[in-house]
DNA sequence: ATCGTTCATCGTCGATATACGATGCAAGCC
DNA sequence: GGCTTGCATCGTATATCGACGATGAACGAT
């Protein structure tokens, strides 16, 4: 039927999408999210401004980031919106990243050990 | 000014850390600067230049950028800055982010299944 | 029906990022 | 000595980010 991933399945083979991910990764408050969120201890936009010293207008755009890098999914549940990370779309990222990593440091080595 | 280069040993334990080394990464043209210097391809500023529509003193911001994440080491050498992928760091950060996002679907997981 | 709660969005503001050309410096070449 | 090359930095212009308060919509509770 519909494919596993009603969204695109997380885009990072360019350049482009992959630094759209890592860029929705690279603020410290929406690392520190991502963990409330991968644990039990958050799951709706006023448990994180809970415990974070910031307005829930920054913490919902915050979320809004990560929910359009394909890295939350919400759920709306009354009046709440629940939201949980994205597991396929984390891994894909992850592996994305240390797929890009490990090209360069396998190929500085390389490069390395010729020009010794 | 620079009290502390981030030469030694890349630091990413830290919410804010970690999120320094994904912002350094967060960019198009640096994702590839960096595959750029890690093949044999180009080695300094006028070689990445060259093989991107960059001016050469954006070329240079971007790998200003990089250097002072900690993920470039450069040589002078002549009129050049020889510019050289930071193996060590990278693999730490590769480690570091892998390390935070599998924490997070390890935990999504467990949450996941308490919940059904 | 009214109130309280939760959330998303708007407008705004200052800070930062990204790009460029111009300029100056250092090093090699004539 | 001049000239060229390669680079970093400065100044600038524009765009985007990150934060806030205010506001309105949706919904449950009273």
């Amino acid at each position: 039927m519909n494919e596993r991933q009603p969204k695109i399945a997380f885009e990072c083979c360019s350049p482009e999408a992959l630094a759209r991910g890592l860029a929705a990764l690279s603020h410290p408050v929406r690392i520190e999210i991502l963990r409330q969120l991968s644990g039990a201890e958050a799951c709706c936009c006023k448990d994180v401004a809970g415990r974070l010293p910031l307005a829930q207008s920054t913490v919902s755009q915050h979320l809004k980031v990560l929910l359009e890098a394909g890295l939350l999914r919400v759920r709306p549940q009354a009046q709440r919106s629940n939201y949980t990370v994205d597991r396929e779309a984390l891994r894909a990222l992850s592996a994305a990243i240390s797929n890009l990593l490990s090209e360069c440091t396998a190929a500085a080595d390389a490069s390395q050990i010729e020009k010794n």
